[in-house]
DNA sequence: GATTAGCACTCGGAAAGAATGAGTGCTAAT
DNA sequence: ATTAGCACTCATTCTTTCCGAGTGCTAATC
């Protein structure tokens, strides 16, 4: 069977006229709502065929059509015109560039706030270079070690001592560790490195041992994918997901930044610059069946990419959420090319 | 009329009985149920009287009874004794006592997962002096302060600059600072401070202007009550709080720490330190109605205290709580204790 | 051949009864 | 003071009925 344009009008009038309602559509909504002069039968007679075709399906037998996943990816594909309206969000992000942390937590929140549904947004993953590092002597017994990387992430760890130290082997230690490690990036940092300060420092290497657990396990916080989300409760919102058992499932997810990451990572391979669109099968997660997940990805001037992402319910207004991603990649692109021009215009 | 000892002996078995079954709980139950020999008939009579007296309730003519705020209240305030069991959580928590915000955010977690109710837990509300202060030069134009307060709280705060500075400088400003700023309380960091230091800064006077925004700003994040909160998704484990509505908008309400300050601080008052319980009507916020809230408050050496919340149905495990509050209290304060200890041991 | 009017049919959902049974209040007997 | 007994109430559950939106099919129409 082909899909003939008028098909494809009728399609496109049901996924529409069904994203609007939450309702079945029947065939006499569709013959009165498109421009196209048909009668309800002749509605009816297409309308069997696009189910037979797999884009639609009844609920029940005495009900109007619902999209299937096919029928939504085919909506998102190719009858979904994005346009206009670019504005609006502008000026709401612009400050706060200096602290990755603050910016990306704030684009959830906007994201979240705008869209009604719940926002994800992971830090971008690029290779981390330590940029900066420090320690200070905070009190006798405490030493803390400061970490700057590229993009202005700062991680601190306390390390607590149990032998007195002076400002000067401090002074000392600060200058052996930014010697090796200023520049170098995460994984870079290994063993072997840490051998050859250790050969350096002399006579306090077990001192620096202690030292080294601390900033190895700051470091690998710093290198952890950090994900920030809002939003989540908007997912109960929506009562076609009406399952409880379930939906308070994926909220527990949302509490728990692992599996975020693996959802997150599921979405990779492919086009992986732009938007995609996942639609309830597709989904990378079990228990997210009933709903769909978009993503975008944005990236910084030196190729670092991070992903956006908004999960609600299958019937989620697309044409809005991707132009709203869209839009605030473009932003973020932005915010990093001119951070970036300033940090280099050393 | 009187509350004599069989209608409290009635009583008592009634909301024990209605915790652990959840059903409104009828005259032959408990004539079975309880020790005293009695018929059902016998406790209808006494359940009357019981009702009249305010401290259960028929949901309808037919049903069995539910205890009333002010027979919970009643059951809590005499009915329940607390004892026994208490190790178990014992050594979770033992680890990780230099960051205050990492070992609060474990408590959360853990009595979130021990309860299954929604946890959460304020950072202690001492006043906070500053501890140490230090300005490192990043790179040529950035700035990065980093504040350790008492409890060892850092906070970082990034500071761009617009002039050039050298090491020379940054160290004569570091000096500055802690001269002025170390050991002084986070309130005592005021305007008339503010302009002496401009005063002694000499030519820089504009460039720690922009420096002090920053510090300044860093402090008032460090004085903001840190929340931290666990389990809230375990709101939705409770049909009986059956609105779906309230309970999601409760659950907004946890996603929000301006709001959940209010809560909490909406606690003080009366009996400021130990148990605190709050039930139903008597909970500080409003859509909170069908809860309960029970919050301990434990107390660091020098007399700085924080609370610790758990927010559940009214039909609470109340023995569980309040003795899984009281040890982890008690834990929590000997961990503060024994962290004092080689703290203070300099 | 495509379209449409018409009609019988299906089936979910709302409304209305009917049956069930847990639980009560009251009275009279113990 | 306690209890047995009984009539009564009323959520809950299950049927039954009814309604109507929507369908598929056929025969008439363009």
């Amino acid at each position: 069977m082909e899909l003939d344009e008028r098909k494809v009008k009728i399609l496109k009038a049901i996924v529409m006229n069904y994203l609007e309602t939450g309702e079945p559509v029947g065939s006499r909504t569709i013959s009165k709502y498109s421009d196209l002069n048909l009668s309800s039968a002749t509605i009816r007679n297409e309308m069997a065929d696009l189910e037979e075709m797999g884009y639609i399906v009844q609920p029940h037998t005495s009900a109007g059509r619902v999209p299937t996943d096919a029928g939504y990816r085919f909506y998102v594909d190719r009858l979904m015109e994005e346009k206009e309206e670019v504005e609006e969000v502008k000026g709401t992000l612009l400050e706060r560039v200096d602290r990755m942390e603050l910016l990306l937590k704030q684009v959830a929140k906007v994201l979240a706030c705008n869209t009604n549904y719940a926002t994800l947004v992971t830090a971008p993953n690029y290779k981390k270079t330590v940029k900066f590092i420090q320690l200070s002597l905070v009190d006798s017994s405490n030493l803390l070690a400061v970490i700057v990387v590229d993009g202005n992430i700062i991680k601190n760890q306390m390390i607590r001592l149990n032998v007195m130290l002076d400002t000067e082997d401090v002074l000392k230690f600060n200058i052996l560790l930014n010697t090796f490690l200023q520049g170098a990036s995460l994984e870079d940092i290994n063993l072997e490195m840490i051998q050859e300060m250790k050969k350096q420092s002399g006579e306090y290497a077990d001192i620096l041992d202690h030292i080294f657990q601390g900033i190895t396990e700051a470091i690998h916080e710093a290198q952890e994918i950090d994900i920030y989300t809002s939003g989540a409760t908007n997912i109960l919102k929506y009562p076609e997901l009406g399952d409880i058992q379930k939906t308070s499932e994926l909220l527990e997810k949302f509490e728990d930044k692992e599996e975020l990451t693996q959802l997150i990572e599921g979405t990779v391979g492919e086009d992986d610059s732009g938007i995609q669109v996942f639609i309830g099968e597709e989904t990378p997660v079990q228990n997210m069946k009933d709903c769909s997940l978009v993503t975008a990805t944005y990236q910084m001037p030196e190729g670092a990419k991070g992903k956006i992402g908004i999960i609600g319910p299958k019937r989620m207004d697309y044409k809005k959420v991707v132009n709203t991603l869209k839009n605030l990649t473009i932003e973020l692109d932005d915010i990093f090319k001119k951070g970036r021009e300033v940090t280099n215009d050393e």
